[in-house]
DNA sequence: TTCGAAATATGATACACATCATATTGTCGT
DNA sequence: ACGACAATATGATGTGTATCATATTTCGAA
């Protein structure tokens, strides 16, 4: 006896996927309080009653929201970058998200600067995931360099973490002041990182 | 006719800097819109009623609690630094703002760090005065530098710009990654500006 | 074409929220 | 002591919240 198979195989996963990324960008743009389960829901043409059928709590969406995100962000930096030299793609990396674009589009921006504090804040699911997310954006700005500067050594270490570190606070800050002196942060914030590395590299 | 007097003079003014200070303390723990207006004026041992005969919105509130805490995390950094000499004061506030106590203690630290983000989404007060706060942070920075580097210059605005990145992104990153690597990526950041700043001191 | 279960919808619960209208309290000048 | 009024309290409104129990739809398999 056979159990039935009342809707398409990939149906509940594709729903599942596209109730993620909406809410993904709901999150980044509203922030997590500023989003709720009803407005997800509707956003991706469904009720709120079928949520609890895919998460377990709004904490369990946001997790999985900040996973999306991450991955996505990532990936499409890194499209970019494949057109450049080698030597050039830690720059590139930089500058892309040091850029007027991604500090006006918060909605397809990187997760830890839009959610980071509001989701270190909470205990469970989402704050690992914002981790795991971090770590992800150390390993990638590694993998940037050029093959012989990929070892890990302490002095590395520190210079992909302070990197990063530039890179968020500089995001937030552009954010933050206004957009009259946006562009300005954001560019002070790149040459500061430029010549860091220049130092860093002799 | 005299106007009667019914109060102690300035009542009115230290109840409502009674309800600010714990207020920011409360927002920088929790978030926003994890404390309301209830929570607040019970905390300051009032009722919720007489919160309008204090602030005009919760926006409002918000403002002036950023105002507070970003003026009173710079003061009290600033007099730790008062006992270095004059050449160790800029190193002593990055070394100061990147310890495992200020991330700790998000309720009375830098509250760029963790309000930033999701102010910068709103409009109002709030948001104006959290620029306030971080012009106030370059200034701050900019006089802990030895008198002959205080002169404004495009590569000394660059220099605190970046610096402030870093040290806001590093603490939000210390507090995002867990308590188990918290101290690994507070000693990676400080480390990275250090070696940033032998760089461009030559 | 009908059955059954998976996917979604409806409806309800219990609570929290910002805001404001009105009542009460408390104390200073007289 | 008392009157006046500022400071605070009480109470209410309308809306929004996460969550869950139950009903309805949907569509592949028989």
């Amino acid at each position: 006896m056979r159990i039935a198979m009342p809707w398409p195989k990939d149906h509940k996963s594709k729903t599942r996927e596209k109730i993620v990324s909406s809410a993904a960008a709901a999150f980044r743009a509203e922030g997590i309080p500023g989003v709720s389960v009803d407005d997800v829901m509707s956003n991706a043409g469904l009720t709120h009653g079928a949520f609890y059928a895919h998460f377990d709590s709004k904490d369990d969406l946001v997790s999985a929201a900040i996973d999306h995100s991450s991955a996505e962000t990532v990936a499409r930096f890194s499209k970019a970058l494949d057109a450049l030299p080698p030597g050039d793609r830690f720059a590139g990396a930089i500058d892309a998200y040091l850029s007027p674009l991604h500090a006006a589009h918060p909605e397809v921006g990187c997760p830890v600067a839009t959610l980071g504090p509001e989701v270190a804040r909470t205990e469970g699911k989402a704050h690992r995931e914002l981790a795991r997310g971090i770590r992800r954006r150390l390993e990638w700005l590694r993998s940037l360099l050029p093959k012989p500067l990929q070892r890990r050594s302490k002095a590395r270490d520190d210079e992909l973490m302070g990197t990063l570190a530039c890179m968020i606070g500089g995001l937030i800050l552009a954010r933050a002041v206004g957009p009259d002196e946006s562009d300005a942060v954001l560019e002070s914030t790149r040459r500061f990182l430029a010549r860091a590395r220049a130092a860093q590299d002799r």
